[in-house]
DNA sequence: AAGGAAAGGTCAAAGAAAGTCAAAACATAA
DNA sequence: TTATGTTTTGACTTTCTTTGACCTTTCCTT
């Protein structure tokens, strides 16, 4: 997986994110190597290296301009704080995944707990008529152990 | 007992799984191989690729989209597959606890993940309104995070 | 200070997949 | 034959990516 061009260039950020924890970088160059339009090179950044997944991208227009993506490291207590306050207002499901990932990140969470998360929250498992507890709760456990078997396989591995 | 349109899908990919045990399809290719519109290729998915027959299938829309079937391990799995039958009609709070207890006796899921789960079916997790989609999901990570939290204290002592 | 060139930013339209759902067609059992 | 279940189709939807036209900011030159 990995086969669209903003895959590759996320690829290629992430890989220079690799040995410093910020890199800067030129639109219109990022674009030329890549042969796409330099917006694109905003589509990935937006999309890939938003602040939920742990960075932060600075920019300068104008002459000599460039693009700073930079890795941001928080607190995880701060962290857990801010994330509850967030829980008091509706979240989408893109907004929960890329929360949990967050989670994962720093280590307050592993994969598998992570994945368990993502079940419970899943589109799937909240798919609710009205006013019935029970069945919710069923169909939440359902998306859970379907997890749990996807998981048990990928450890037999 | 004639061979459908479906019958000869599934095979294929019943095949393709023979050496691997994933494979990532196109639906668009596929159903054009098969001259079948790409539907069918859900419909296939749905009925055949189900994980009560053992398999798991992913997707992904838009531009570099796929879908993607795995095989997960049949093995000695059966309690999960019952579990996964219990959770097709309604589950109180106190089958739901104990069906997860059963999950840590049997090692399918630490304390620290079943914990986890009690808190996605707890009763304030689940204490809904109507078609609020977002903020049912939100209340139940509020709880997850609640008993991050309180995971995170004791082990701070 | 003014104007131009050299960045980067925004946004919406077009394109590329895949998903849903229900009607129509087909098959089978009673 | 009728009723019921399964397959096939296609219109419509949703999600993600690519592209391009137009906008704004900054620097450099005169």
């Amino acid at each position: 997986m990995g086969r669209t061009v903003s895959d590759i260039i996320e690829e290629f950020i992430m890989a220079s994110l690799d040995d410093d924890d910020f890199i800067e970088l030129s639109r219109n160059d990022l674009a030329k190597f890549f042969s796409c339009v330099p917006s694109q090179i905003n589509y990935v950044l937006n999309t890939r290296f938003t602040v939920n997944r742990g960075f932060v991208v600075e920019s300068q227009r104008g002459g000599g301009g460039y693009i700073k993506v930079v890795r941001v490291q928080d607190n995880a207590d701060n962290f857990l704080k801010n994330v509850l306050d967030l829980c008091n207002n509706p979240i989408s499901l893109v907004q929960a995944n890329q929360l949990v990932q967050h989670l994962v990140e720093k280590k307050i969470v592993t994969e598998k707990e992570s994945e368990i998360i993502k079940s419970a929250v899943s589109a799937k498992a909240l798919n609710n008529p009205v006013n019935m507890d029970n069945i919710i709760r069923a169909n939440i456990l359902k998306q859970i152990i379907i997890n749990l078997i996807k998981g048990s396989e990928k450890n037999e591995l």
